[in-house]
DNA sequence: CAGTACTTTAGAATCATTATAAATTACATC
DNA sequence: GATGTAATTTATAATGATTCTAAAGTACTG
């Protein structure tokens, strides 16, 4: 879906320069149809496997970090114990499947829109996010 | 709205020993009105202030812990970068309020009945939460 | 190519949380 | 009320994820 040059303009056109290290994590985060939700140590351990030459620990949360900052990833607060991150940088819903530990986004359509009936006074609603815990069956 | 003789009660029927430094957390913890929502290091600061005798850090790790597993507080994840307790254990909805960094407690009224038009073969629904931030209107 | 700013890197520092193990306390039994 | 035992508290050390540092390497400009 997305080859090499798009992703070197992608980094260019942000003001970062399209380095080795950056278009691998690029190809990993970012050539995907499904929406990819990782931690830091997810991320480390594919690259440990799927790359030739290693990319240090610093330079995989630096660039993490500067992709958040330039919103081409999405911090996510789903589990305390765990930090992830959201290729979808939309508002979105997710499911989190308790029994696999698996994170599914949700599309507009798949939840009835929401009405809020409180507000408070001098204030505006600026985002509603949906988790919806599944799991097994019987 | 409790007294000591109700925290020791509660303490001792789910076998925990009504210790000194359990009490002070628990009249701090649960003798409100309100749900209350706080960090590891909100609850210490506040038992520096309040407290007589100082209540080591340990020990307030040990009894929110514990308190936790008991089911008197709910661990949330709302904010990456810190780890929040709530005394409202039921599955609940949240204003995060992002101007303040206030968090509260929307009632079950306070939403409008939530449906989720997606369901995944062999999954049930456990809970639904949704977080709704919030910001100063102008 | 040369100069410069940006980037990567290994390793050190930080900080929240958890583990350890000794001292203290709660409580059952006498 | 004293005694024995297990639970609890505590100071302190250990852990581990993340961030910092500063030196070496790289991308880009002219
Ligand atoms: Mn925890
Ligand atoms: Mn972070
Ligand atoms: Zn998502
Ligand atoms: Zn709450």
């Amino acid at each position: 879906m997305n080859n090499n040059r798009d992703f070197i303009e992608k980094l260019r056109s942000s003001g970062l320069r399209p380095t080795k290290q950056r278009l691998e994590i690029c190809k990993l985060l970012f050539d995907r149809k499904k929406t990819f939700h990782f931690t830091i140590s997810d991320l480390s351990k594919i690259l440990k496997k799927e790359t030739i030459k290693k990319i240090s620990l610093a330079t995989i949360y630096n660039t993490v970090h500067s992709f958040k900052k330039k919103g081409y990833l999405k911090e996510i607060s789903i589990d305390t114990e765990k930090t992830y991150f959201d290729t979808n940088t939309s508002n979105h819903h997710h499911f989190l499947d308790i029994s696999t530990n698996e994170l599914i986004d949700l599309k507009e359509d798949d939840v009835d829109n929401i009405k809020i009936k409180k507000n408070l006074p001098g204030k505006k609603i600026r985002s509603i996010e949906v988790l919806v815990k599944i799991e097994n069956n019987n």
